[in-house]
DNA sequence: AACTATTTATAAGC
DNA sequence: TGCTTATAAATAGTT
């Protein structure tokens, strides 16, 4: 018995049933509704009209002055093209709280920063620095981190450097002995010390764009 | 596992785990919604913004095509007819500025407050550590205002009452002196010493709400 | 409105 | 994001 079959979601056609059921799911939308704002701090606003015309509302507090202002005295705005209440209400709602969001943020932002403070209580200012004080030791933390991060990002670059420079002495070095014995022509000093300057290990150290650990250096040598 | 207790209806700290919930249980309302709007034939409109400022609506067929071509919202309905079409524009861009402001705002906002540092780089957070630094200042400076203006308004107060019982001890005393020698009736003894209940100076401070310095005390003496 | 068998929604995990 | 599953919650039909 009771909810023996899965529910077809097509109009039921008993009027009793119809008003009973929509009751019941009114009931379980709007506490969904609720949940939803309160769990994920959401701004949620439902306007429902039964199949008789009567009208109902949900919002959460924050929207709530809007719509219900709206429903309570439905305003005389022009009657002509009326594009029916309900629609007014939605679109008037949806823009108004956006308005209303924008300058609830922008207030809050404000005294965070310092701002449009006055008038507020010794409670509300301790709220503002509470919340200030965590924030800005996430923040700081948060820095920490991606200052130790990068750190270590330079560490292993600078190891990573430091090989590289390792294999360009020692291909240098090869370079050398190469032009010890020299096999091509001309011979305008074939002089190649240890320490020139083209690569010199005491240097600072200089930005590589990882190009790799083989030598170009448009020499040809052959041996 | 899995929903293993009940679920406590209270904000979710978890940010993702909050936007994960947000997804599911929006999904899960517009069903409903949907749902419901068929099963009872009724009207349907939602309006819902995520804690990050994001909109989303849910509505219906019949109130759908009027949602969706203007776009739900037209601050003009007062405007007659149907406006042109730049208006709409113009109406449109406003709308979406205005959507896009409450994003910007949450997102600076859940920035102070530490949350959604990812991917900013260490200036960023520089940034955003000395704006909290600067802002904490200042609420704890106007912290410390308001309580010394509390402070100073107790003190005047204090200032006030003691002054107020000096007056009354004085009347009192005055009252004391007049009943020594009585011009009235009877004689049922007019001892009244400096230490009775009706002013203790040694007792301690009570709430007068600023009565005035003159006595009346509903005794009629005639010295 | 109250009751319950059943369906539905969903939190947690992946 | 989407899928899965154990469990909580919603609710259809009846009283």
């Amino acid at each position: 018995m009771m909810v023996s079959n899965k529910v077809q979601i097509k109009k039921i056609d008993n009027a009793t049933a119809r008003r009973v059921t929509f009751s019941k799911r009114r009931r379980g939308l709007f506490k969904k509704a609720e949940e939803l704002s309160v769990l994920c701090d959401a701004d949620v606003a439902i306007i429902l009209f039964s199949s008789n015309g009567k009208l109902f509302h949900y919002s959460n507090s924050s929207m709530k002055d809007v719509l219900e202002k709206r429903s309570l005295h439905s305003r005389n705005l022009e009657k002509l093209n009326q594009p029916s209440l309900e629609l007014q209400l939605v679109e008037d709602s949806n823009y108004a709280s956006l308005s209303k969001e924008v300058a609830d943020r922008t207030l809050q932002l404000r005294r965070l920063r310092g701002e449009e403070l006055q008038g507020l209580s010794i409670e509300e200012l301790h709220q503002i620095e509470k919340s200030l004080e965590a924030g800005l030791s996430r923040v700081v933390a948060r820095k920490g981190e991606v200052i130790m991060n990068e750190i270590n990002r330079l560490q292993e670059k600078e190891l990573k450097l430091m090989e590289e420079n390792d294999n360009l002495r020692q291909e240098l070095l090869m370079i050398s002995n190469a032009w010890t014995r020299p096999i091509g022509d001309s011979g305008d000093d074939g002089e190649l010390s240890e320490s020139t300057n083209i690569c010199n290990s005491d240097g600072p150290p200089q930005e590589y764009e990882s190009s790799g650990t083989s030598l170009k250096l448009g020499l040809h040598y052959s041996g």
